[in-house]
Order: structure tokens, then C-alpha cells, then sequence
RNA sequence: UGGGGCGUCGCCAAGUGGUAAGGCACCGGUUUUUGGUACCGGCAUUCGCAGGUUCGAAUCCUGCCGCCCCAG
């Protein structure tokens, strides 16, 4: 069942780049490469120092993933490299990840790093390198249309990940290829079973990348202290209802940590003032959205004002309306975080995205309405 | 220290003789290539303390301790 990489040429005279993490998709996605006789070349990119990351839990797996990688590229008879992109991603993503923490808002780190350091860094290298193309173990979809290349949902509805790859341009969508976007999770475990790759029975990945104990908190903290520093907690009107352990712990949205109790219903994290270190929080209700303000656009498809959004990875795309840089939600959303990608989609298709910089409450609005 | 009220899980709070509701908080799990959400589960052998009445007390009685309010 050779998957097709949509090549200009025959896939013998082929040379394709596999980015390969050290992790199950990306190297059945190798495989699939290699069944189809081209030319692989798979690259590993070292992205941050492992034994940093990981010695607080005491591992011993320093590198595993690298290592993961390099056994699978030598059983499929590979070449591969693996690169230091350390520095690059260290002023691309973590710098760039704790500022937003240190901003009050809430990044998505993966997004930031397959536009920097994988479609923009690891493209170049591949094509210094005279590959045809680089394929990686994404679950999205990539078709050619009548007015150019799309990129799409994988077919996958619960592995989708388009939503990370909204700033893929035009042009670095041209050049890449993902295999598995057709095929169900289970299907790609299969066929690592089938062809005996050591990571077969790999757990899938969680967490941030770079912080594989799951506590970014500590990440963020060692590089902006500041963010650590405890400040007042108050609800909608000011009043204040006690104290919080340091803005970084918290994401507009969220409910548990606060460590406020005696309240009729839940509070939830409706704001974040990084000058002040204070967190304002206010009933559920108070989190529903019904605008907001989306920066840095990137455009894969046309605009179109009637569209279905995403502002987080998960949850299911919502309709909404597009003006001006402002989209708008017929339905309230709730959650919405100020840092999170907002991504637009047209059914399967993936239309474009950007960052979400500031939003308006529903319930304010229809105060401030009731006012005017 | 004259009068009144109250003291039930970290917080709020039901329960007035029949063997400790609920909410919030917290903890754990599920889900998940971001954070969060959501969902599921856990969470007072004990009701300020000490006696007493009763088959049986958080609930009745007595004393003590603590807090609050009014009056001074």
C-alpha cells in the first residue's frame, strides 16, 4: 500500500527529507518514504539539551528520542543527520514561550515552532540539501486544487493537528508532504508493527516538547522570575479575594489552582494584568466571547467572512464571521485565551490563522449596550 | 460578664432525637503534540470541649472555652 508523495518526477530520482522526531509517526512516515524507492534522508533536529530537561525526574534517557530516530533510519538503511538547532530554538520557541507567560498570555509553542525552527530552518536545510520535498508525521492533509495547494484536517478527526500548522505559508506548503494524513492512528501503529520498528509500541507524545516533565511553571520561572512573584486575586468589581502563587501558573479560562474557596460556584481566570500581578476572576459566565482581535494573519486559502474558527487545539472548529481583523462568534466561546492561535477553516480546509490579542466579553458588552 | 446570638471538613452551609446533604477549594484519574476546559472518582466514624439524659444525641440538659451583636 505505497503512499504517493505527489513528486514532479519518478520517486527513484527522488530525494526526500524525513523529519524525524524519534517518535511513531514520524518514523513510519520515513518508512513510507523509503517504501516508495526515493532517496531518504531522515533529520533529527536536537532542539534543546535533553539531560537539562529531564533531570529532575532523575532519567536516564538523555537523547532517547535522537537515538529512537538514528535506530529506525538504520533499520529502514537511511541516511541521518541530526542537527543542533539548539540556539535557534531556544530565541525561536522558549524565549519567545516564557515572554508570552511573562505577558499574561498563553502561547502555543508547537505553532511557534513549526513556522520558525521546522518549516522555515529545517525547509532550508533540505533544500541545500537537493531534496524534492520534506515530509513529516503531521495528521493534516495536503491537496492540490484548482487554485493551488490546500492544506486540510487529517483524516483522523481526534488526531488532527492542523491547528499548529496554520502559519505554514504557500510557499513552504509547496515543498512539504505529510503521509500520514490519510490514515487513522491505529493504522500507523500497525504498520510500525509490521515492519518491526523499535518504536512501535512508543507512547504517544504529550506535554510541551521541551519540558517533558510537565511542569512548564518551573521553565517559565527560571527564566522570567518575575513571573513567580504573588499578587492580589479580585473579582469583576476589584474587591479583593485573597492572594495567587505567581501569574505564571494561570491561563484565562482556567478554573483549578486559583485556591479560592467558599464561592456558590466555581472562578475562573477571566484576566491577567502582568504590571500588577493580579489575576481577575468571575463566574463561568463570565468568560463567554463574543469578538476578538486576531493579529500576524496568516492566509493559505481566500478570505472569506463566513468561516469556522478554532482558539485551541482541541474543541471543535465554531462558525463565525471575519471583519477587519475582528472575528466575531454568533454563539459565545468560551475561554478564549489571549496568545492562543485562532485558526480558520472552511469544512476540512484550512484557510488561515493568527494570534489572538485581545477579546471582548459577551457579558460586558450587553452591559455596555444596556448602559448606552 | 447586663441582654441576645453563634460555634458541623480548608471555606460556605444543610441537618432540632434515629445514626453527618450540597457547593467551593483541594487531591487523583480520563481526554490531549500547547495552556486550559470538560468529565469521572476521592475527600468529617464525626459535629468547640467535658459531663449527663436516652435503646439511640450534631440535635435535649449542665458546666467550661471561643467568637459576634446590643447595651454599657
Amino acid at each position: 500500500m505505497p503512499v504517493s508523495f505527489d513528486l514532479s518526477m519518478p520517486s527513484r530520482q527522488a530525494r526526500v527529507v524525513v523529519a524525524m522526531s524519534g517518535g511513531v509517526d514520524s518514523s513510519v512516515t520515513a518508512a513510507l518514504a523509503a517504501e516508495t524507492g526515493a532517496e531518504v534522508i531522515g533529520v533529527t533536529l536536537q532542539l534543546y539539551d535533553y539531560g537539562e530537561a529531564v533531570r529532575r525526574s532523575g532519567s536516564c534517557c538523555a537523547g532517547q528520542d535522537i537515538y529512537d530516530a538514528k535506530q529506525v533510519a538504520d533499520r529502514l538503511g537511511i541516511a541521518h543527520y541530526v542537527l543542533d538547532y539548539e540556539s535557534r530554538f531556544r530565541s525561536g520557541v522558549i524565549d519567545r514561550f516564557v515572554d508570552e507567560y511573562a505577558q499574561g498570555r498563553t502561547p502555543v509553542p508547537c505553532s511557534l515552532c513549526n513556522q520558525g525552527v521546522k518549516f522555515t530552518d529545517l525547509i532550508a536545510f533540505a533544500r541545500d540539501l537537493g531534496a524534492d520535498c520534506l515530509a513529516t508525521g503531521h495528521y493534516v492533509r495536503r491537496i492540490v486544487g484548482p487554485g493551488g495547494t490546500e492544506l486540510h484536517k487529517g483524516a483522523d478527526p481526534r488526531r488532527d493537528q492542523s491547528y499548529f500548522l496554520y502559519g505554514t505559508t504557500r510557499e513552504q506548503l509547496d515543498f512539504l508532504r505529510f503521509p500520514l494524513g490519510d490514515l487513522p492512528k491505529d493504522e500507523v501503529r500497525r504498520i510500525a508493527m509490521e515492519l518491526e520498528l523499535e518504536v512501535a509500541a512508543k507512547p504517544d507524545s504529550q506535554d510541551i516538547c521541551f519540558v517533558p516533565d510537565g511542569d512548564y511553571a518551573g521553565l517559565v520561572k527560571r527564566l522570567r522570575p518575575q513571573t513567580e512573584a504573588p499578587g492580589e486575586v479580585v473579582d469583576l468589581d476589584g474587591n479583593v479575594l485573597g492572594e495567587h502563587r505567581g501569574v505564571v501558573h494561570f491561563t484565562v479560562g482556567q478554573r483549578r489552582g486559583i485556591e479560592i474557596g467558599g464561592q456558590k460556584e466555581p472562578l475562573y481566570v477571566v484576566r491577567i494584568d502582568p504590571e500588577e500581578k493580579r489575576l481577575v476572576v468571575g463566574p463561568r459566565r463570565a468568560l463567554a466571547v463574543e469578538s476578538m482581535r486576531v493579529t500576524d494573519w496568516n492566509w493559505l486559502g481566500e478570505h472569506q467572512r463566513d468561516v469556522s474558527v478554532k482558539v485551541r487545539s482541541l474543541a471543535p472548529a465554531v462558525p463565525a464571521t471575519i471583519e477587519d481583523g475582528w472575528v466575531r462568534f454568533p454563539q459565545p466561546e468560551y475561554g478564549v485565551a489571549p496568545g492562543q492561535a485562532a485558526v480558520v477553516y472552511d469544512g476540512t480546509r484550512l484557510l488561515g490563522g493568527g494570534w489572538i490579542a485581545e477579546t471582548v466579553s459577551a457579558e460586558q458588552r450587553a452591559l455596555d449596550a444596556a448602559a448606552a
